[in-house]
RNA sequence: GGGCGGUUAGCUCAGUGGUAGAGCAUUCGCUUCACACGCGAGAGGUCGUAGGUUCAAGUCCUAUACCGCCCA
């Protein structure tokens, strides 16, 4: 912090000097922009008569001899320099240059033009009073005002120029007291209700007072520049892309930042004062010697400057204070420096991912960042943002403490979504924590059922010359603590899909689907969508592996099948490295009870194989779902509980597929595969196969009717959709290949289970 | 005044120009040998409104209403 404002002195960027600040009179210190809330506040709008020093000067906006002026500060008007009006106003162009006089004092001050006067507010004109307004400063400074003050640093009245009377007094107090004083003397023209936007402190809550004062300041302008600079060379992406404006517009329209604090906490800045109020900072060469001990200054007798630092001035340095700087050539600023991606909330932006920035090039002649994802923030269940005087926040050790942290992570992980802000929402907790168990209990049944085999004998390690000796020697890993894994998951994957013998068409279903999700899921990481990839995991996690593998593959495991051992343990290792980010616990208790010691944390990330890949294990298993769902929805149609069996016959080109794996979907689904049923059936109807039951049971067969007709309303609408697609020219000239196809297999498709249908219902 | 975000199922929210999704809630059935914090089968949306672009729009463009945020 100390190089960074000797740096910046010695360089002529910090300075000190005389400005309109803010002050908080509660706290006693001095506010940066950022530290200050607009508030829209009523009040009163205040149009006072002030005399013109000629009386028989024509009329503008009042009577002849007088001008209006309005104003929110009557309270002020002790320490006005000037009158203003917009140097376009046909209203005041002979008044310009004339002198009128304040009320009450009588005193005379100018009456000059500025394009900052806003024509169409009030009565025109405005009273200028540089030391108490920001706007009024900067025009003050524009045509040589002086600036005296009549507000204390404690918010009252005071100074020669305030009549007796006043002085003293509180601010608010005051206003009353000089409104009144201008009644009594006819200069209150008119007093109206007004809504101004005010300045509020944000730690103390009390209306800032902007006053004169000396105080320290960095130059912005040329710091904010090169930034600007560093953004248009692409040094630094924004996420979401939007907020690069936003970032922008800050930098372009910067003012000068007030560094000085009067706190008791904080750095305190390292400057020295002589006895006549020269500065003195330390040099670049030896920026840590103070200067009261610094022997050329020996002759000097030097105080040290009480104030401190804005909290901020320390805090944008550090991406680089925390890798060895100053020294640039240290080991970590050599490495990591720039670093990556920085992640924070969109609404530290300007507080201090902009100062970064600036600190970064200043400091270091680089940006400090490539990458800087801005996420939303975290509001309470109504949708407002938690503050501690609403007292509306939420205390993450309780959530923690209810759920899990592993559940409230998910929670925060699967909600967010491109910086958009985020509702408390209970039920995403509970699917967290519901998501937690399902993951355990899996790793439950897959070790379970590790044991069984070993119990059976099936992971012997006798005969050494066994050609699955490998793959034994895997499973039964993950019965005992070992310090290394004989075989790594990915190597077990890879090897065991070379041997298709030993797989199920679930087993390489699943583990195509692993590749798919793993590359899913990595691609989603370095794009920084965190919740894409937790949903993306979630989803394959419980409605892939756990709903359709773990139950296809229960026939497999039964017979004690190594190559499914195989499969699911490494598919499940993977899920958990997949999800140890945002559910670090939970998955490190599981992958160590698969009998692994190193930490999961240092593991590879899994990453894609071609070789697992497997279209037609796909799209069959894809078939046995649609059988499984089928025949499931024909025994619920008929009323039987699913432990009783049903026979079923099959219908259409798919058929097939499914014969060749009876075992999975009469274990699923509970039923009997029969070549071919006696008497009426139902059907259920799907892309290439029908499932067909018997008539028995307590079917409602007007209600099963019923919506098969209304099915064949539907398969008719969508051929006619699809073939009205076809027979658009249009389409057909101008949709890509891969789209025609789609709608030409869909008509079809539909085509043929609509004849399948009908065939059903011709029986009735 | 300027800028940004949002508006999709009852609720909270995803959604990449090509057949609208999730969790919860809801209806029916199930203690099926990992899990009732569970399993299965259902029901439920003309995607704020009005135009436009396109063979094709929840998605792109314009306007507008409402909600919210930032800056002045």
């Amino acid at each position: 912090m100390r190089h960074q404002f000797v740096k910046l002195y010695q360089g002529g960027l910090a300075y000190r000097g005389e400005r309109i600040v803010n002050w908080d009179v509660a706290a006693q210190t001095t506010l940066s922009e950022l530290e200050i809330d607009r508030e829209e506040r009523k009040g009163q709008m205040s149009t006072l008569r002030y005399q013109l020093a000629d009386p028989a000067t024509p009329a503008s906006n009042g009577e002849a001899g007088e001008i209006l002026i309005a104003t929110v500060r009557p309270e002020t008007i002790f320490a006005d320099q000037a009158i203003a009006v917009h140097p376009d106003d046909e209203r005041f162009r002979h008044l310009i240059g004339l002198q009128a006089r304040i009320p009450l004092t009588k005193r005379l001050i100018p009456i000059i033009a500025d394009e900052a006067v806003e024509m169409g507010f009030g009565v025109g004109a405005l009273k200028i009073t540089p030391a108490h307004d920001p706007t009024d400063f900067e025009i003050g400074e524009r045509h040589g005002l002086a600036r005296p003050s009549v507000i204390d640093l404690n918010g009252n009245l005071t100074s020669d120029l305030v009549p007796e009377a006043f002085r003293g007094l509180e601010r608010f107090a005051a206003r009353k007291a000089v409104v009144k004083a201008l009644e009594a003397e006819g200069a209150l023209v008119e007093q109206k209700d007004h809504v101004t936007a005010i300045g509020i402190s944000e730690r103390t809550k009390v209306a800032v007072e902007p006053i004169v004062s000396t105080q320290w300041f960095v130059n912005m302008k040329p710091l904010a520049a090169r930034v600007l600079e560093g953004l248009d060379a692409g040094d630094m992406k924004l996420l979401p892309e939007r907020y690069t404006k936003v970032n922008r517009d800050w930098l372009e329209n910067i003012r000068d930042w007030n560094i000085s604090r009067q706190l008791w906490w904080g750095h305190q800045i390292p400057a020295w004062y002589d006895e006549e109020g020269k500065v003195y900072v330390p040099s670049l060469q030896n920026p840590d010697l103070d200067c009261d001990q610094d022997p050329q200054y020996a002759h000097l007798t030097l105080r040290r400057d009480p104030d401190v630092f804005d909290t901020w001035f320390s805090s944008n340095l550090w991406p680089f204070s925390t890798l060895g700087w100053p020294d640039l050539a240290s080991e970590d600023f050599q490495k990591f420096y720039p670093t990556q991606v920085l992640v924070t909330g969109y609404d530290i932006l300007f507080f201090w991912v902009a100062r970064m920035q600036m600190a970064g090039y200043a400091q270091t002649d680089r940006a400090p960042f490539e990458r800087i994802m801005l996420h939303g923030l975290y509001l309470d269940e109504k949708g407002q943002k938690m503050s501690k005087s609403k007292g509306n926040g939420i205390d993450p050790l309780e959530l923690f403490g209810q759920y899990g942290v592993d559940a409230s992570r998910f929670a925060f992980a699967f909600l967010s979504t491109g910086g958009q802000d985020i509702k408390h929402d209970p039920r995403r907790y509970e699917q967290g924590r519901n998501f937690a168990n399902k993951l355990w209990n899996a790793a439950r049944f897959a070790t379970l059922n590790f044991q069984k085999a070993d119990e059976a004998g099936l992971l012997g390690e006798s005969g050494t010359d066994d050609a699955q000796m490998v793959f034994k020697r895997y499973v039964h890993h993950a019965l005992y603590e070992r310090s290394d894994d004989p075989i790594r998951s990915r190597d077990a994957l890879a090897q065991v899909k070379a041997q298709p013998e030993l797989l199920t068409l679930a087993d390489r279903w699943i583990i195509s689907r692993l590749d798919a999700v793993t590359r899913e899921v990595s691609g989603l990481l370095d794009a920084l969508d965190i919740g894409a990839a937790i949903r993306a995991l979630y989803s394959f996690t419980w409605d892939e592996f756990c709903d359709w593998y773990i139950e296809a593959a229960k026939p497999a495991l039964q017979e004690g099948r190594l190559g499914t051992l195989v499969t699911v343990k490494a598919v499940l290792e993977h899920i958990l490295k997949l999800l140890h980010p945002v559910m670090p616990f939970v998955t490190s208790e599981l992958y160590q009870s698969l009998g692994h010691r190193r930490q999961l944390a240092v593991h590879t990330w899994p990453e894609g194989d071609d070789s697992l890949h497997d279209d037609e294990a796909t799209r069959a298993f894809e078939t046995l779902r649609a059988a499984v769902s089928a025949a499931r929805s024909l025994k619920n149609e008929l009323g039987l509980s699913p432990q009783e069996r049903l026979n079923i016959a099959l219908d259409g080109e798919k058929a097939g597929v499914v014969l060749d794996n009876r075992a999975v979907v009469e274990g699923i689904a509970r039923v009997n595969l029969v070549p071919s049923l006696e008497g009426r059936t139902l059907s259920a109807v799907e892309a290439g196969l029908s499932v067909l039951a018997p008539l028995e049971g307590t079917v409602d067969i007007a209600d099963w009717l019923g919506k098969q007709k209304k099915r064949l309303t539907e398969l008719d609408k969508q051929i006619s959709q699809a073939q009205g697609k076809l027979g658009n020219a249009g389409f057909v000239a101008r949709a890509p290949a891969e789209v025609i196809e789609e709608e030409q297999r869909r008509v079809q498709d539909f085509s043929a289970q609509k004849v399948r249908l009908e065939a059903v219902l011709a029986q009735f």
